[in-house]
DNA sequence: GTGTGACTTAAAGTCCGTT
DNA sequence: TAACGGACTTTAAGTCACA
């Protein structure tokens, strides 16, 4: 399993636990809207410095995107 | 704390857990030998593709390489 | 609200060296 | 063995128009 499939998963899977679109949390994080939808079709290689960025967002930490089974806490949006 | 700041110590600590020169575990995960060194460093901000590459080769899962705690048996080798 | 191609520019990553 | 620089190539970063 590749980290850009763990992780185009696991932004999906964010997303919807905090009923953010992708166009939202591509504000947040301040980043392009299709840019958040390139990751989740797994485009290309993102790099940590956006990762860190894209988690503070999600509320939770960077190492969290891209472990294959997400923490309960994360998908409830606990940042504990 | 930065993912950056975070893999850099992380390499140095499991790279110095499994007895590697910088230039072995750059052979091993074919990437320059250079860029182990930049990367510990805090350089440049590694991309997962990369990341996906060295983690295997220090026997570990992706996302343990941005953990700010290491688990025990990331250090002592065990891929369990 | 999302997928996608085309595009430009910033940065990742390589390869040569020296200290 | 590792830090570091310079020149180079490849890819991520970022934006746009359109489906």
């Amino acid at each position: 399993m590749s980290s850009r499939k763990t992780l185009a998963h696991n932004l999906r899977v964010l997303r919807a636990a905090r009923g953010l679109s992708q166009e939202a949390l591509a504000d947040a994080a301040k980043v392009d809207r299709t840019y958040i939808s390139a990751l989740e079709r797994q485009k290309y290689s993102v790099t940590i410095d956006r990762l860190d960025e894209i988690a503070k967002e999600l509320g939770v930490e960077t190492y969290v995107l891209l472990m294959k089974d997400l923490p309960p806490e994360a998908l409830s949006g606990d940042r504990a």
